[in-house]
DNA sequence: ACCTGAACACCGTTCAAGT
DNA sequence: ACCTGAACACCGTTCAAGT
């Protein structure tokens, strides 16, 4: 499957009033298709003309290079957040729940991209904040202090990067870790990790077994907690 | 500079013995030296082998690939770690926050690499287990059961990949955000994100200016009173 | 303006050959 | 066993040329 999608032959030379074959949008569109199915270092410029049935170079009239491409994929991911509406009849704890949740499905969406978006500083800080509106919100109407927020909101947001990391590299594996964990951890030294491998002997097998939605809704739930007894909101 | 360290010539074939120039860890001490100076993309294996005198393909005799080199960077990384020993005497909130540092520590010791880490689930999965016995320690010496245990050492963990994350990343950057920031929120489009610029601005310049140190600090410190909260401990 | 072809300066890795 | 040279199949990007 080498050179499927090859350039159409003889449409060389700039393309007649409406029937331009290329866009910002569409290669964006078609650069995350790559990323969704077959990886993020499946997409590479020579790779994605291809798909777009173009000349490598014709690319760079529309975004001027891979890193380019790369951010514009991170915006595409961060506009599909659906922006709660305020809602002052829910309680504040759920309120900040909700924008938790919305924001680690945006980032689940694309489980390929979520690496690439968390480590590209540039390409998150133009989005993430109006992404955060909500969590600022609901710790506002909580009674939370400016700095008390930054802080608060700081930390969950690391917390579901963190999170978000971990699920998404989960994802992208093939094997599946839950008894390979319980093996590496018998076969670990005896006075190595004493109290690791009694918690997780003592839980055993179907104890272990991860799911990322509790672990997520446990995660919050500490934090909102922290936040509620830190702050005495 | 693109010639520096070119392989010897009349030097090929099978070194005499005592005279190898290569083994495992000299290759990764000379890969961490060009990640740590000059980026994660500069660290190809062309590029290691020239720092090392050495022809490309000799590496492969000692590393089976260049993810293997990467894998090998985490190992290092996390060697250095060091690990705390037991003291009852110290409150387990303390002994918590210590388990913290530390691990903060050792990915902040290399910024270029932790991103690579983080996003690596092959390097980190390895080391990881031996890495989390204090936290599991200081849990169950709190009174937390083996389920308590793990979703809160998940939890901190989590959050700590996160906040290295925007940590490494930041300090990857050439520019000063503070003040960028400040910048951007005041020319979000009004009905925006009305809390997000009121919480900012009242803040001001100088109450923006993000402090990593306590950043983290406080992050773990609402994480610690979540837990003893939702917990009981 | 938009697209192309050829070229430049790189990659990681295989394979057969040297000592 | 360990190292090398040449080669393969790729990269991202520049630049001059086409329409």
């Amino acid at each position: 499957m080498v050179n499927a999608g090859k350039p159409l032959p003889g449409r060389s030379g700039r393309p007649r009033a409406g029937e331009e074959r290329l866009s910002r949008h569409a290669i964006l569109e078609a650069a995350l298709r790559i990323v969704d199915t077959e990886g993020l270092e499946a997409m590479t410029m020579r790779r994605l003309a291809s798909t777009l049935g173009v000349n490598p170079m014709s690319i760079y009239h529309h975004l001027p290079n891979k890193a380019a491409v790369f951010a514009g994929l991170a915006e595409l991911v961060f506009a599909q957040l659906e922006s709660t509406p305020p809602d002052d009849s829910v309680p504040w704890k759920d309120e900040l729940k909700t924008a938790a949740a919305a924001y680690r499905d945006a980032l689940r969406a694309h489980p390929n991209l979520a690496l690439q978006i968390l480590s590209d500083t540039s390409a998150v800080s133009d989005v993430v904040v109006v992404v955060v509106e909500p969590f600022y919100r609901s710790l506002d109407r909580a009674g939370a202090d400016p700095r008390q927020i930054v802080e608060a909101v700081n930390t969950i947001i690391d917390f579901i990067h963190g999170f978000s990391l971990g699920e998404a590299s989960v994802r992208a594996e093939t094997f599946d870790l839950a008894p390979d964990l319980l093996a590496r951890v018998s076969a670990l030294p005896p006075g190595k990790a004493p109290t690791l491998v009694r918690v997780v002997t003592e839980l055993g097998a179907e104890g272990l077994a991860y799911d990322f939605d509790t672990g997520f809704a446990t995660g919050i739930a500490l934090l909102v907690d922290g936040i509620a007894t830190r702050f005495a909101l």
